[in-house]
DNA sequence: GCTTGTGAAGACCTTCACAGCA
DNA sequence: TGCTGTGAAGGTCTTCACAAGC
Protein backbone atom coordinates (compact mmCIF):
# COMPACT_ATOMS: atom_id res chain seq x y z
CA UNK A 1 0.00 0.00 0.00
CA UNK A 2 1.91 3.11 -1.13
CA UNK A 3 0.73 6.39 -1.04
CA UNK A 4 1.56 10.39 -1.78
CA UNK A 5 0.76 13.85 -0.51
CA UNK A 6 2.15 17.47 -0.13
CA UNK A 7 0.85 21.34 0.80
CA UNK A 8 1.87 24.64 -0.05
CA UNK A 9 1.45 27.81 2.12
CA UNK A 10 1.02 29.96 0.02
CA UNK A 11 0.33 28.58 0.63
CA UNK A 12 2.09 29.19 1.64
CA UNK A 13 3.34 28.52 1.96
CA UNK A 14 3.54 29.86 0.98
CA UNK A 15 7.19 31.12 -0.18
CA UNK A 16 9.36 33.38 1.62
CA UNK A 17 8.72 37.14 -0.17
CA UNK A 18 12.47 36.75 -1.98
CA UNK A 19 12.52 40.34 -3.65
CA UNK A 20 16.42 40.07 -4.01
CA UNK A 21 17.27 42.96 -6.11
CA UNK A 22 14.14 44.01 -8.47
CA UNK A 23 14.73 45.67 -11.91
CA UNK A 24 11.72 47.79 -12.25
CA UNK A 25 11.20 45.44 -15.13
CA UNK A 26 11.10 42.65 -13.40
CA UNK A 27 7.82 40.37 -13.35
CA UNK A 28 6.68 40.40 -9.61
CA UNK A 29 7.08 36.68 -7.89
CA UNK A 30 3.17 36.88 -7.21
CA UNK A 31 2.76 36.97 -10.83
CA UNK A 32 4.61 34.47 -11.58
CA UNK A 33 2.96 31.77 -8.50
CA UNK A 34 -0.32 32.59 -10.24
CA UNK A 35 0.73 31.89 -13.89
CA UNK A 36 0.47 27.60 -13.10
CA UNK A 37 -3.25 28.60 -11.82
CA UNK A 38 -3.98 30.15 -15.12
CA UNK A 39 -2.82 27.16 -16.84
CA UNK A 40 -4.66 24.56 -15.07
CA UNK A 41 -7.76 26.38 -15.70
CA UNK A 42 -6.75 27.30 -19.42
CA UNK A 43 -5.91 23.68 -19.44
CA UNK A 44 -9.74 22.75 -18.33
CA UNK A 45 -11.31 25.05 -20.75
CA UNK A 46 -9.23 23.24 -23.62
CA UNK A 47 -11.32 20.12 -22.32
CA UNK A 48 -14.38 21.63 -22.19
CA UNK A 49 -13.78 23.05 -25.73
CA UNK A 50 -14.02 26.50 -24.80
CA UNK A 51 -12.05 28.61 -28.32
CA UNK A 52 -11.86 32.01 -25.89
CA UNK A 53 -12.52 33.65 -23.10
CA UNK A 54 -12.25 37.03 -21.93
CA UNK A 55 -10.79 38.03 -18.59
CA UNK A 56 -14.01 38.70 -16.80
CA UNK A 57 -14.94 34.74 -17.56
CA UNK A 58 -11.38 33.60 -16.11
CA UNK A 59 -11.39 35.86 -13.42
CA UNK A 60 -14.68 34.11 -12.11
CA UNK A 61 -13.56 30.75 -12.33
CA UNK A 62 -10.22 31.54 -10.65
CA UNK A 63 -11.70 33.80 -7.90
CA UNK A 64 -9.53 36.74 -8.96
CA UNK A 65 -10.49 40.59 -10.58
CA UNK A 66 -9.98 40.52 -14.45
CA UNK A 67 -7.96 43.65 -13.56
CA UNK A 68 -5.91 41.07 -11.83
CA UNK A 69 -5.63 38.82 -14.92
CA UNK A 70 -4.97 41.66 -17.37
CA UNK A 71 -1.81 43.15 -15.57
CA UNK A 72 -0.13 39.95 -14.55
CA UNK A 73 -0.63 39.00 -18.66
CA UNK A 74 0.73 42.64 -19.46
CA UNK A 75 3.91 41.78 -17.57
CA UNK A 76 4.52 39.01 -19.70
CA UNK A 77 3.31 40.13 -23.30
CA UNK A 78 -0.04 40.95 -25.30
CA UNK A 79 -1.87 37.97 -25.62
CA UNK A 80 -5.66 39.42 -26.21
CA UNK A 81 -7.86 41.21 -28.89
CA UNK A 82 -9.72 43.75 -27.72
CA UNK A 83 -13.48 42.96 -28.36
CA UNK A 84 -12.92 39.11 -28.28
CA UNK A 85 -10.69 38.09 -24.92
CA UNK A 86 -7.84 35.42 -25.38
CA UNK A 87 -7.62 32.30 -27.12
CA UNK A 88 -7.33 30.14 -24.79
CA UNK A 89 -5.11 27.50 -26.83
CA UNK A 90 -3.14 30.34 -27.78
CA UNK A 91 -2.71 31.73 -23.97
CA UNK A 92 -2.40 28.28 -22.57
CA UNK A 93 0.75 27.93 -24.53
CA UNK A 94 2.44 30.95 -24.69
CA UNK A 95 2.10 31.04 -20.59
CA UNK A 96 3.49 27.67 -20.42
CA UNK A 97 6.77 28.68 -22.77
CA UNK A 98 7.17 31.43 -20.29
CA UNK A 99 7.11 28.75 -17.27
CA UNK A 100 9.59 26.36 -18.62
CA UNK A 101 7.06 23.97 -18.82
CA UNK A 102 7.16 23.20 -22.24
CA UNK A 103 9.49 20.44 -21.66
CA UNK A 104 10.44 17.68 -19.16
CA UNK A 105 12.40 18.09 -16.10
CA UNK A 106 14.46 15.63 -14.28
CA UNK A 107 14.23 15.56 -10.57
CA UNK A 108 15.63 14.07 -7.76
CA UNK A 109 14.67 13.41 -4.44
CA UNK A 110 16.75 13.66 -0.82
CA UNK A 111 15.21 10.81 2.17
CA UNK A 112 13.75 7.60 1.28
CA UNK A 113 12.11 7.33 4.43
CA UNK A 114 8.24 7.49 5.15
CA UNK A 115 7.52 10.56 3.69
CA UNK A 116 10.18 10.47 0.75
CA UNK A 117 8.36 7.05 -0.41
CA UNK A 118 4.63 8.94 -0.61
CA UNK A 119 6.53 11.06 -2.35
CA UNK A 120 8.15 8.79 -4.85
CA UNK A 121 4.76 6.86 -5.47
CA UNK A 122 3.33 10.47 -5.97
CA UNK A 123 1.40 10.53 -9.47
CA UNK A 124 0.63 14.02 -9.67
CA UNK A 125 4.16 14.89 -11.27
CA UNK A 126 5.05 12.79 -13.79
CA UNK A 127 1.70 14.35 -15.84
CA UNK A 128 3.20 17.76 -15.24
CA UNK A 129 6.36 16.89 -16.83
CA UNK A 130 8.35 16.31 -13.29
CA UNK A 131 10.09 13.15 -13.11
CA UNK A 132 11.91 11.68 -9.94
CA UNK A 133 14.81 10.05 -11.73
CA UNK A 134 17.36 9.40 -8.82
CA UNK A 135 16.40 9.12 -4.88
CA UNK A 136 19.51 9.62 -2.47
CA UNK A 137 19.53 8.42 1.11
CA UNK A 138 22.40 8.05 4.12
CA UNK A 139 20.36 5.04 6.20
CA UNK A 140 22.27 1.84 4.58
CA UNK A 141 19.35 -0.21 5.58
CA UNK A 142 17.69 1.87 2.81
CA UNK A 143 20.71 2.38 0.41
CA UNK A 144 20.36 0.02 -2.68
CA UNK A 145 16.95 -0.88 -2.66
CA UNK A 146 14.24 -0.31 -4.97
CA UNK A 147 11.86 1.20 -4.74
CA UNK A 148 9.12 2.36 -7.08
CA UNK A 149 11.37 1.49 -9.49
CA UNK A 150 14.00 3.41 -8.16
CA UNK A 151 17.23 2.34 -6.87
CA UNK A 152 18.18 4.04 -3.89
CA UNK A 153 21.67 5.66 -3.86
CA UNK A 154 23.61 6.70 -1.35
CA UNK A 155 23.84 10.51 -1.03
CA UNK A 156 27.63 10.84 -1.73
CA UNK A 157 26.72 9.93 -5.66
CA UNK A 158 24.62 13.09 -5.35
CA UNK A 159 26.91 15.27 -6.99
CA UNK A 160 27.79 12.82 -9.93
CA UNK A 161 24.46 11.85 -10.52
CA UNK A 162 23.01 15.37 -10.34
CA UNK A 163 25.42 15.94 -12.88
CA UNK A 164 24.77 12.94 -15.35
CA UNK A 165 21.59 12.93 -15.21
CA UNK A 166 20.57 16.84 -16.06
CA UNK A 167 18.81 16.93 -13.03
CA UNK A 168 17.65 20.89 -12.07
CA UNK A 169 14.94 20.16 -9.46
CA UNK A 170 15.51 19.10 -5.63
CA UNK A 171 13.14 17.41 -3.70
CA UNK A 172 13.83 17.31 -0.01
CA UNK A 173 12.07 14.68 2.59
CA UNK A 174 14.96 14.40 5.34
CA UNK A 175 14.52 14.95 9.28
CA UNK A 176 14.47 18.72 9.90
CA UNK A 177 18.08 18.30 11.84
CA UNK A 178 19.80 17.45 8.45
CA UNK A 179 17.57 19.76 5.59
CA UNK A 180 19.93 22.81 6.17
CA UNK A 181 22.86 20.63 5.33
CA UNK A 182 21.04 18.51 2.24
CA UNK A 183 20.22 21.79 1.09
CA UNK A 184 23.30 23.14 0.76
CA UNK A 185 24.29 20.04 -1.09
CA UNK A 186 22.14 20.43 -2.95
CA UNK A 187 23.14 23.81 -4.12
CA UNK A 188 26.52 22.86 -4.22
CA UNK A 189 25.46 20.55 -7.14
CA UNK A 190 23.66 23.46 -8.80
CA UNK A 191 20.62 22.88 -8.10
CA UNK A 192 18.70 26.19 -8.34
CA UNK A 193 14.98 24.89 -7.78
CA UNK A 194 14.06 23.06 -4.20
CA UNK A 195 10.82 22.02 -2.91
CA UNK A 196 11.26 21.16 0.67
CA UNK A 197 9.13 19.17 2.57
CA UNK A 198 10.81 19.50 5.94
CA UNK A 199 9.54 21.73 8.49
CA UNK A 200 12.26 24.18 8.48
CA UNK A 201 13.16 27.23 5.99
CA UNK A 202 16.38 26.52 4.81
CA UNK A 203 18.79 29.17 3.94
CA UNK A 204 19.70 29.26 0.44
CA UNK A 205 22.09 31.91 -1.59
CA UNK A 206 19.87 34.12 -3.40
CA UNK A 207 19.81 32.85 -6.66
CA UNK A 208 18.19 29.57 -5.68
CA UNK A 209 14.33 28.97 -5.19
CA UNK A 210 12.77 27.38 -2.33
CA UNK A 211 9.12 26.35 -1.80
CA UNK A 212 7.74 25.07 1.62
CA UNK A 213 4.86 22.12 1.41
CA UNK A 214 3.98 22.57 5.29
CA UNK A 215 0.32 21.68 5.78
CA UNK A 216 1.08 21.51 9.57
CA UNK A 217 1.96 25.67 9.22
CA UNK A 218 -0.77 25.80 7.28
CA UNK A 219 -3.36 24.26 10.03
CA UNK A 220 -1.65 26.35 12.58
CA UNK A 221 -2.67 29.84 10.81
CA UNK A 222 -6.23 28.86 10.36
CA UNK A 223 -6.72 27.83 14.05
CA UNK A 224 -6.18 31.58 14.82
CA UNK A 225 -9.91 32.20 12.90
CA UNK A 226 -11.48 29.31 14.73
CA UNK A 227 -11.05 31.02 17.85
CA UNK A 228 -11.18 34.74 17.02
CA UNK B 1 4.71 0.27 3.95
CA UNK B 2 2.57 3.54 4.43
CA UNK B 3 3.48 7.21 4.17
CA UNK B 4 2.53 11.03 3.96
CA UNK B 5 3.32 14.32 2.83
CA UNK B 6 2.19 17.94 2.26
CA UNK B 7 2.96 21.26 1.21
CA UNK B 8 3.13 24.79 1.40
CA UNK B 9 2.86 27.61 -1.60
CA UNK B 10 3.35 29.98 1.22
CA UNK B 11 4.98 28.70 0.03
CA UNK B 12 3.57 29.74 0.09
CA UNK B 13 1.54 29.06 -0.71
CA UNK B 14 0.88 30.61 -0.49
CA UNK B 15 -2.70 30.45 -0.33
CA UNK B 16 -4.90 33.41 -1.26
CA UNK B 17 -5.39 37.02 -0.60
CA UNK B 18 -8.80 36.91 0.75
CA UNK B 19 -8.70 39.67 3.01
CA UNK B 20 -12.29 40.31 2.93
CA UNK B 21 -13.55 43.36 4.84
CA UNK B 22 -10.55 44.58 6.85
CA UNK B 23 -10.95 46.29 10.15
CA UNK B 24 -8.06 48.65 10.42
CA UNK B 25 -7.49 47.28 13.80
CA UNK B 26 -7.92 43.71 11.77
CA UNK B 27 -4.27 41.55 12.07
CA UNK B 28 -2.74 40.93 8.66
CA UNK B 29 -3.51 37.73 7.44
CA UNK B 30 0.21 37.65 6.12
CA UNK B 31 1.24 38.13 9.97
CA UNK B 32 -1.22 35.30 10.98
CA UNK B 33 0.69 32.89 8.90
CA UNK B 34 3.92 34.02 9.81
CA UNK B 35 3.31 33.57 13.80
CA UNK B 36 3.60 29.23 13.45
CA UNK B 37 6.70 29.88 11.94
CA UNK B 38 7.89 31.91 14.84
CA UNK B 39 6.79 29.36 17.25
CA UNK B 40 8.76 26.97 15.81
CA UNK B 41 11.44 28.65 16.20
CA UNK B 42 10.71 29.60 19.73
CA UNK B 43 10.38 26.18 20.51
CA UNK B 44 13.53 25.11 19.18
CA UNK B 45 15.38 27.96 20.94
CA UNK B 46 13.52 26.74 24.53
CA UNK B 47 14.70 23.38 23.48
CA UNK B 48 18.20 24.91 23.83
CA UNK B 49 17.87 26.55 26.92
CA UNK B 50 17.79 29.74 25.31
CA UNK B 51 15.87 32.72 27.58
CA UNK B 52 15.57 35.54 26.14
CA UNK B 53 16.53 36.56 22.35
CA UNK B 54 16.30 39.71 20.28
CA UNK B 55 14.52 40.81 17.58
CA UNK B 56 17.77 40.98 15.30
CA UNK B 57 18.72 37.26 16.70
CA UNK B 58 15.38 35.74 15.90
CA UNK B 59 15.14 37.75 12.79
CA UNK B 60 18.23 35.86 11.87
CA UNK B 61 17.08 32.90 12.55
CA UNK B 62 13.74 33.38 9.92
CA UNK B 63 15.19 35.05 7.40
CA UNK B 64 13.22 38.20 8.44
CA UNK B 65 13.90 41.57 8.89
CA UNK B 66 13.86 42.17 12.94
CA UNK B 67 11.26 45.31 12.48
CA UNK B 68 9.09 42.58 10.25
CA UNK B 69 9.00 40.80 13.91
CA UNK B 70 8.69 43.81 15.96
CA UNK B 71 5.97 45.57 13.83
CA UNK B 72 4.21 42.20 13.30
CA UNK B 73 4.02 41.35 17.41
CA UNK B 74 3.31 44.98 17.82
CA UNK B 75 -0.52 44.08 16.26
CA UNK B 76 -1.07 41.40 18.97
CA UNK B 77 -0.13 42.93 22.03
CA UNK B 78 3.46 43.72 23.61
CA UNK B 79 5.88 41.16 24.67
CA UNK B 80 9.22 42.50 24.94
CA UNK B 81 11.28 44.61 26.99
CA UNK B 82 13.27 47.33 25.72
CA UNK B 83 17.28 46.98 26.41
CA UNK B 84 16.36 43.03 26.95
CA UNK B 85 14.38 41.39 24.33
CA UNK B 86 11.78 38.89 24.51
CA UNK B 87 11.27 36.01 26.77
CA UNK B 88 11.32 32.78 24.68
CA UNK B 89 9.13 30.83 26.82
CA UNK B 90 6.28 33.43 27.63
CA UNK B 91 6.54 34.92 23.99
CA UNK B 92 5.87 31.39 22.41
CA UNK B 93 2.92 30.67 25.21
CA UNK B 94 1.24 33.92 24.53
CA UNK B 95 1.28 33.27 20.56
CA UNK B 96 0.17 29.66 20.98
CA UNK B 97 -2.63 31.16 23.09
CA UNK B 98 -3.38 33.98 20.30
CA UNK B 99 -3.22 31.13 17.60
CA UNK B 100 -5.03 28.70 19.46
CA UNK B 101 -2.48 26.00 19.99
CA UNK B 102 -2.36 25.77 23.47
CA UNK B 103 -5.47 23.15 22.89
CA UNK B 104 -6.77 20.12 20.67
CA UNK B 105 -8.17 20.19 17.38
CA UNK B 106 -10.03 17.02 15.86
CA UNK B 107 -10.03 16.73 12.21
CA UNK B 108 -11.98 14.49 9.63
CA UNK B 109 -9.85 13.76 6.44
CA UNK B 110 -12.32 13.26 3.11
CA UNK B 111 -10.64 11.11 0.75
CA UNK B 112 -9.04 7.67 1.61
CA UNK B 113 -7.38 6.93 -1.82
CA UNK B 114 -3.77 6.84 -2.03
CA UNK B 115 -3.38 10.07 -0.97
CA UNK B 116 -5.75 10.40 2.07
CA UNK B 117 -3.83 7.30 3.39
CA UNK B 118 -0.59 9.35 3.23
CA UNK B 119 -2.26 11.40 5.54
CA UNK B 120 -3.73 9.59 7.59
CA UNK B 121 -0.17 8.00 8.39
CA UNK B 122 1.43 10.90 8.74
CA UNK B 123 3.26 11.53 12.03
CA UNK B 124 3.16 15.32 12.02
CA UNK B 125 -0.20 16.34 12.92
CA UNK B 126 -0.63 14.51 16.50
CA UNK B 127 2.29 16.37 17.80
CA UNK B 128 1.07 19.83 17.06
CA UNK B 129 -2.40 18.97 18.40
CA UNK B 130 -4.22 17.86 15.28
CA UNK B 131 -5.91 14.83 15.45
CA UNK B 132 -7.76 13.06 12.66
CA UNK B 133 -10.14 11.27 14.56
CA UNK B 134 -12.69 10.53 11.36
CA UNK B 135 -12.13 9.38 7.75
CA UNK B 136 -14.86 8.95 5.11
CA UNK B 137 -15.36 7.53 1.55
CA UNK B 138 -17.61 7.14 -1.39
CA UNK B 139 -16.43 4.12 -2.50
CA UNK B 140 -18.28 1.20 -1.11
CA UNK B 141 -15.13 -1.10 -1.65
CA UNK B 142 -13.13 1.07 1.29
CA UNK B 143 -16.20 2.07 3.73
CA UNK B 144 -15.88 0.05 6.17
CA UNK B 145 -12.52 -0.73 6.55
CA UNK B 146 -10.05 -0.34 9.19
CA UNK B 147 -7.13 1.92 8.42
CA UNK B 148 -4.42 3.54 10.76
CA UNK B 149 -7.09 2.57 13.59
CA UNK B 150 -9.61 4.40 12.44
CA UNK B 151 -13.22 2.78 10.60
CA UNK B 152 -13.70 4.22 7.00
CA UNK B 153 -17.20 6.18 7.30
CA UNK B 154 -19.76 6.97 4.38
CA UNK B 155 -19.82 10.52 3.43
CA UNK B 156 -23.22 10.50 4.44
CA UNK B 157 -22.11 10.10 8.10
CA UNK B 158 -20.49 13.42 7.77
CA UNK B 159 -22.58 15.48 9.51
CA UNK B 160 -23.22 13.76 12.36
CA UNK B 161 -20.03 12.77 12.83
CA UNK B 162 -18.43 16.06 12.52
CA UNK B 163 -21.18 17.35 15.41
CA UNK B 164 -20.58 14.59 17.49
CA UNK B 165 -17.02 14.42 17.68
CA UNK B 166 -16.81 18.01 17.56
CA UNK B 167 -14.92 18.45 14.44
CA UNK B 168 -13.32 22.06 13.37
CA UNK B 169 -11.28 20.96 10.38
CA UNK B 170 -11.54 19.61 7.41
CA UNK B 171 -8.96 17.69 5.37
CA UNK B 172 -9.65 17.02 1.85
CA UNK B 173 -7.88 14.54 -0.67
CA UNK B 174 -10.36 13.72 -2.92
CA UNK B 175 -10.44 13.80 -7.18
CA UNK B 176 -10.42 17.34 -8.39
CA UNK B 177 -13.79 16.46 -9.64
CA UNK B 178 -15.65 16.02 -6.60
CA UNK B 179 -13.52 18.74 -4.13
CA UNK B 180 -16.14 21.56 -4.56
CA UNK B 181 -18.92 19.63 -3.65
CA UNK B 182 -16.72 17.86 -0.70
CA UNK B 183 -15.95 21.51 0.17
CA UNK B 184 -19.37 22.30 -0.22
CA UNK B 185 -20.85 19.84 2.17
CA UNK B 186 -18.06 20.53 4.91
CA UNK B 187 -18.82 23.94 4.96
CA UNK B 188 -22.69 23.16 5.29
CA UNK B 189 -21.98 20.72 8.57
CA UNK B 190 -20.37 23.92 9.91
CA UNK B 191 -16.79 23.29 9.36
CA UNK B 192 -14.95 26.63 9.41
CA UNK B 193 -11.12 25.68 8.12
CA UNK B 194 -10.18 22.84 5.53
CA UNK B 195 -6.75 21.65 4.61
CA UNK B 196 -7.39 21.12 0.52
CA UNK B 197 -5.09 18.41 -1.16
CA UNK B 198 -7.10 18.64 -4.52
CA UNK B 199 -5.17 20.41 -7.22
CA UNK B 200 -7.90 22.86 -7.40
CA UNK B 201 -8.93 26.19 -5.49
CA UNK B 202 -12.47 25.70 -4.35
CA UNK B 203 -14.99 28.56 -3.40
CA UNK B 204 -16.07 29.19 0.20
CA UNK B 205 -17.91 31.04 1.79
CA UNK B 206 -16.48 34.22 3.27
CA UNK B 207 -16.45 32.85 6.90
CA UNK B 208 -14.50 29.82 5.76
CA UNK B 209 -10.63 29.53 5.56
CA UNK B 210 -8.64 27.27 3.05
CA UNK B 211 -5.11 26.22 2.66
CA UNK B 212 -4.14 24.58 -0.56
CA UNK B 213 -1.27 22.34 -0.39
CA UNK B 214 -0.29 21.60 -3.96
CA UNK B 215 3.48 20.56 -4.44
CA UNK B 216 2.66 20.65 -8.54
CA UNK B 217 1.82 24.31 -8.18
CA UNK B 218 4.62 25.53 -6.61
CA UNK B 219 7.39 23.32 -9.07
CA UNK B 220 5.48 24.86 -11.71
CA UNK B 221 6.42 28.10 -10.52
CA UNK B 222 10.11 27.77 -9.64
CA UNK B 223 10.79 26.44 -13.38
CA UNK B 224 10.28 30.05 -14.55
CA UNK B 225 13.16 31.13 -12.63
CA UNK B 226 15.36 27.87 -14.02
CA UNK B 227 14.08 29.75 -17.77
CA UNK B 228 14.30 32.84 -17.04
C1' DG C 1 24.02 51.16 25.90
C1' DC C 2 20.73 48.29 24.05
C1' DT C 3 16.22 46.93 22.32
C1' DT C 4 11.28 47.52 21.97
C1' DG C 5 7.12 49.57 19.99
C1' DT C 6 5.37 52.55 16.57
C1' DG C 7 4.24 56.56 13.57
C1' DA C 8 5.83 57.78 9.06
C1' DA C 9 7.94 56.73 4.71
C1' DG C 10 8.58 53.77 1.17
C1' DA C 11 7.93 49.69 -1.70
C1' DC C 12 5.01 46.70 -3.63
C1' DC C 13 0.70 44.95 -5.28
C1' DT C 14 -4.13 45.49 -6.67
C1' DT C 15 -7.82 47.96 -8.56
C1' DC C 16 -9.66 51.65 -11.24
C1' DA C 17 -10.90 53.73 -15.28
C1' DC C 18 -10.29 54.76 -19.85
C1' DA C 19 -7.95 55.15 -24.45
C1' DG C 20 -7.55 52.28 -28.18
C1' DC C 21 -8.89 48.87 -31.11
C1' DA C 22 -11.64 44.84 -33.10
C1' DT D 1 -20.48 47.59 -28.49
C1' DG D 2 -17.09 44.76 -26.00
C1' DC D 3 -12.78 43.82 -24.25
C1' DT D 4 -7.78 44.45 -23.80
C1' DG D 5 -3.68 46.81 -22.12
C1' DT D 6 -2.02 50.23 -19.08
C1' DG D 7 -0.99 54.63 -16.62
C1' DA D 8 -2.60 56.33 -12.37
C1' DA D 9 -4.82 55.84 -7.97
C1' DG D 10 -5.50 53.35 -4.01
C1' DG D 11 -4.44 50.03 -0.57
C1' DT D 12 -1.61 46.91 1.93
C1' DC D 13 2.67 45.37 3.70
C1' DT D 14 7.52 46.26 4.83
C1' DT D 15 11.15 49.05 6.35
C1' DC D 16 12.90 53.10 8.53
C1' DA D 17 14.10 55.72 12.30
C1' DC D 18 13.56 57.31 16.71
C1' DA D 19 11.28 58.22 21.31
C1' DA D 20 10.73 55.67 25.38
C1' DG D 21 12.28 52.63 28.82
C1' DC D 22 14.98 48.91 30.92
Amino acid sequence: MLSAIFLGKETQTVARPANSQSNSTEVPEVVITRLPQYIRVLNSLLDAGVDVISSQQLGEQLQVTPAQIRKDLSYLGRFGKQGRGYNVSYLATELKQILGLNRRWNVCLVGVGRLGRAILSYPGFVPEGFEIVAAFETDAAIVGQTISGLRIQPIEELDRTVTRQNISIGIIAVPSAVAQKVVRRLTECGIKAILNYAPVYPQVPPQVKVRNVDPVLSLQSMTYYLVN
